[in-house]
DNA sequence: TTGCAATTGCGATGCACTTGCAATAAGAAT
DNA sequence: ATTCTTATTGCAAGTGCATCGCAATTGCAA
């Protein structure tokens, strides 16, 4: 039979996930090792790394793909939409309802079979608008 | 006064346009490099993704980047969804119509100013799940 | 307590893309 | 046609993010 290998929660992984479920922020890795090393000064990023995908694929936390930059996490593993903003990168949830008719109205158009969805949008942050 | 430098059409930028336009199948820049590489054997990988870059800020192209995975141009550079496979990571059109109220649910739900949305659907191409 | 596989820190490595530079060539001016 | 300017090229080296190999450590089940 096959069995997964046992999970172990580590002082390191614990750590982790507490600092990305703290901020709303949507950290790169290494923006999310800094705040790890405040409370846990020795810990190497790749363990910051190897955690983020073990978190992942339990469910825990989302990685998102933003076009054309540095992968980032989410804390929220729930589907919602992003944006991010074209003069400082940074990415913010939308709150707005998930569309599932897309999905709908994808399986229609095309020869797949369609499994989920993501939304990206792009503008300019309240902050990069008015100037600060 | 700011001027723009004349851009020249050189034989690369030309094939390397030709031949994205005459695929479907959003390459990768060394996909493309092997299919301009048999026209013009001697270009090199970073005259490929120059000559991409640069036509994709004159509005020729598309850059896409994919969740996760090794960016991919389109000779198609209107506004249109695209699906993944999860399996083999092609990349297909989604010939549906784009969502443009979107931006508008968006604009309500965040306090950016919306530009631009993307939608990348994820699946199995008929392919990989009638198994070939 | 003990045993042992999961996990860590660290350095090295990989990969996709970018850049510096001297040589080349597009295309405007003559 | 020829000359001239400078955008563009090929090549090699460089960057940056992410991943890997490995010996030492540690969670945790027995
Ligand atoms: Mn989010
Ligand atoms: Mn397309
Ligand atoms: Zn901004
Ligand atoms: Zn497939």
């Amino acid at each position: 039979m096959i069995r997964r290998s046992a999970r172990r929660m580590t002082r390191q992984r614990k750590i982790v996930l507490e600092e990305l479920r703290k901020v709303t922020s949507h950290p790169t890795a290494d923006q999310l090792h800094q705040m790890v090393r405040r409370r846990l000064p020795g810990i190497n990023i790749a363990t910051v790394y190897r955690n983020l995908e073990i978190l992942t694929d339990e469910g825990e936390v989302m990685k998102l793909d933003v076009a054309g930059t540095q992968r980032r996490f989410d804390g929220n593993a729930l589907n919602h939409y992003h944006i991010r903003c074209s003069r400082c990168g940074r990415v913010d949830d939308v709150h707005m309802d998930v569309v599932d008719s897309l999905e709908e109205a994808a399986a229609k158009a095309c020869a797949y079979t369609v499994l989920s969805h993501t939304v990206e949008f792009v503008g300019i942050c309240p902050g990069c608008r008015d100037g600060n």
